[in-house]
DNA sequence: TGTATTGCTACTATAATAGTAGCACAATAA
DNA sequence: TTATTGTGCTACTATTATAGTAGCAATACA
């Protein structure tokens, strides 16, 4: 690695040592962060607050919470709305594409 | 959270305090832990040795690849084979929901 | 003028990961 | 037989990320 730290994503720039630099691992470097799926996935549906998120994403503390809205505010996926966060287009188009591991975790947790 | 640690999902329990227990929350907590889902994307189109992998995910250090691939072994997404490690049939399952990120990634990424 | 709710920030403790060294084993070469 | 090389790890320390908790400023409402 040729830069120290990296909180987030930036033009051209790999993202957490993830080195090769790859679209898809850009991308999963930035969804493997705790709860960023989550927050994604829980503002698919409809708004939600700050302290909504804070609930529906188990323990998240309020300080990796808000890092982590930052981060998807700064890509541009999640935004604010009056009435809290809410997903941007581009969050929206995102979700579509995670939408189908929905179904298939209902069908495969279970057999854990 | 009613337990101490949580090296791996079992059955019936929330995962890494997610507490919700839904199975995409489930699903989410094992894909965010660093170097899964890039471990899965490496696998899918040929199987690969320890050390290739590696190679191939960046930073990732021999102890974490190492419990990452226990992990996703241990929940029957990857196996070993004689020329190293494979996506087991559910891990290619769980793929074929995850390809279409990567043609988004490449529209999306270039875009920050 | 309280009182409650919300969106945070700050701080400490713990867990996860990076980074490095090196060992046991297998295959190959000399 | 003895190197030599490559591979799959394990062990250890340093750093980073996250959990867990407290609390404050701002807003809304009573």
């Amino acid at each position: 690695m040729t830069e120290g730290k990296n909180p987030l994503p930036k033009p051209g720039s790999p993202v957490r040592g993830s080195q090769s630099g790859q679209p898809i691992m850009v991308l999963f470097d930035l969804l493997s962060r705790r709860w960023a799926l989550g927050v994604l996935w829980n503002l698919s549906d409809q708004n939600r607050t700050f302290r909504d998120l804070q609930a529906r994403c188990g323990s998240a503390s309020p300080s990796v919470l808000n890092t982590r809205l930052k981060e998807l505010r700064a890509v541009g996926l999640v935004e604010k709305a009056a009435d809290g966060y809410a997903l941007s287009q581009t969050g929206r188009a995102l979700f579509s594409r995670l939408e189908p591991l929905g179904d298939w975790a209902m069908k495969w947790v279970p057999t854990l």
